[in-house]
DNA sequence: GTGAAAGCGCTAACAC
DNA sequence: GTGTTAGCGCTTTCAC
């Protein structure tokens, strides 16, 4: 007779072996439980359980107890690499604590983002990591009204009160801001993202407003909002900004849009940082090989996808939504994309 | 009374709703077997699961079918920009499969690969994408006889036949291996990426085999081998090449590898490609914009994905394993890191 | 074309 | 301490 790989051994199989009822071999070899069996039942069941080879069937178990120790993961573009640590770092939590986790892309999509909430719920997914809302995104209310635990992780929405964990985007501009200003610079641009999106609202909002504070100059020429957070639209918006103003800094919304910018500025023939200094958003894994350096805010990705975590994992247990907003520290690094500004007109023009 | 926002409506909620019995229910929302029911009742079950919001719980399907629709993905570093691009990949077929993906990191640790095979088995995924093979896997091994559809991404094991997707090591190493003699380089060094792993030693094999044809310099103080694949590995290697030889170019086993490299020559004040003319693997993101650009093998990570996931799918369906090894097409994209060799002598002793 | 009933593998309330 | 029983939500024979 063949051996029977593929369909593995069931707890009744199990319990037969060790001579005992299907419920007392399942109470074995729940450590919960596992009290309740005298010790020399426990030792025949997980003999039985190990010669076996058993598997518990955890689909079986989700369906009784209304739990399937999973949950979902949304990011908008997992080869991003912002995204990827984050659900490094959040897959790492889950795991230990038992979880698994199911990863949808979105493909930056809100169709297909609110497609995935749909699949993930069907599945019973016990909760959700969201790295993908928009301030005004429609699938995730549906969410909260689902009642599904759910952490943002990164991107918050306006008007849902999901607790969201994310970098700190007043302190990241205004460490940013005040590093250039500290290095003369008064005229400085800046290369918004996308505002449909949190992170681009409040980083703009978080310049201007210290701007105001530490007396830059607030020239709306100064300002490009790029569509979406990418090295093409750094490039547009950068031309743009070029065209119509002589910044001595800039500010990019995130470190694609400065690449994109780093490239405006060696098609025109301006010198970074000698003519332009620039900042990013992010610390981007090898922006510290770029030439120049970049100097930029260095966001915890990995700790924002574990911390969003263990928020999710209180959640899951007490039943109660816990913390709100939480932001994470973040860091400017002064690479070498960054300098003291230079005497007005000394080579500006080429 | 509270309306019930957390528990979804049932199949029997729905049936009693449209006034018919849940096995007739079941019928009517499944599209293969929504023939057998008059197309009156089919309209009265669907008007009453779109009133109910009725979502169909996936979990107790997979309990009676056998399928749960889940495939795992286990990748050994999701922060590494050569994973991201290929579960990127493969997610996307699945979803459009309506599979979902349920992803494991390992973390480059044996140990937490074979439990995370285990978790995955537990949870009846029906089939594994595994990216994180050694050559010799234990653990991949006792997935085979497990009888668990596998298929391998990029790293393959020596003794197994699970079918396999992969970039072509041995015509991305001949095109790198061509271009640099070309340039008339005839002491090529190589930093070998750990030979524990398939890519490692295929392409180091294919280097030397290349070399032979080729008729360059084949000493064997020119070749380092690497533990991980990783920035600081390129650098010990490529102190440890340096210190004892003089090649005029080196090919790195990857981009990390080269970006490592890259840093011993500017520590070391030769430059590149002047001074030595370097090649990489993979062409990661961003590479385009070191300086020098990194001349590099581009490898169609995302590509590997699909395709590994396509391989799957059959297999799933038609109950066989299909096809074994694949591998697809890589080219070798010319960048600033090479240039053609210089008079032996002329400056390369600062 | 539809209802009835069994059962996937497991857990949990209830006996004894 | 252990056996019994019911049932999670669904699919799928089998009747009718």
């Amino acid at each position: 007779m063949a051996s029977e790989v593929t369909t593995g051994a069931t707890l009744k199989d199990v319990a037969e072996r060790a001579g005992v009822h299907p419920g007392t071999a399942s109470r074995a070899l729940n450590p919960v439980t596992q009290g309740l069996v005298s010790e020399a039942t426990v030792r025949r069941v997980h003999a039985a359980a190990k010669a076996l080879a058993y598997r518990p069937n955890s689909i079986a178990r989700g369906l009784k107890t209304n739990r399937t120790m999973t949950v979902g993961i949304v990011v908008p573009d997992l080869s991003n690499p912002v995204f990827a640590p984050m659900v490094r770092g959040a897959a790492e939590v889950l795991t230990n604590a038992g979880y698994s986790s199911v990863i949808a892309d979105t493909d930056n999509d809100p169709a297909k983002e609110a497609e995935a909430f749909d699949t993930l719920r069907s599945r019973q997914v016990d909760g959700l990591l969201v790295a993908s809302a928009r301030r005004d995104d429609a699938a995730v209310r549906s969410l909260v009204e689902g009642g599904v635990p759910t952490v943002l992780l990164n991107r918050r929405t306006d008007r849902t009160a999901l607790p969201c964990v994310m970098g700190d985007d007043t302190s990241g501009m205004e460490q940013a801001v005040r590093h250039l200003r500290a290095l003369g610079h008064e005229r400085i641009g800046y290369l918004s993202g996308p505002t449909a999106l949190s992170t681009g609202l409040e980083r703009a909002r978080a310049f201007r407003q210290l701007m105001l504070e530490l007396g830059g100059d607030l020239d709306p020429s100064l300002t490009e909002e790029c569509m979406t957070y990418s090295v093409e639209e750094g490039t547009r918006t950068g031309r743009l900004l070029l065209d119509r103003a002589r910044p001595t800094a800039i500010i990019a919304g995130n470190d694609q849009i400065a690449v994109g910018l780093l490239g405006v500025l060696e098609e025109r023939r301006l010198r970074c940082p000698e003519d332009v200094s620039v900042v990013g958003y992010n610390d981007m894994p090898f922006v510290d090989k770029l030439s120049p350096p970049l100097t930029t805010v260095h966001v915890p990705h990995s700790a924002i996808g574990a911390e969003a975590s263990r928020i999710l994992l209180r959640w899951l247990q007490d039943g109660v939504p816990g913390s709100t907003t939480i932001s994470l520290g973040v860091e400017l690094v002064v690479r070498g994309s960054t300098s003291p500004v230079r005497e007005q007109g000394a080579g500006q023009e080429r």
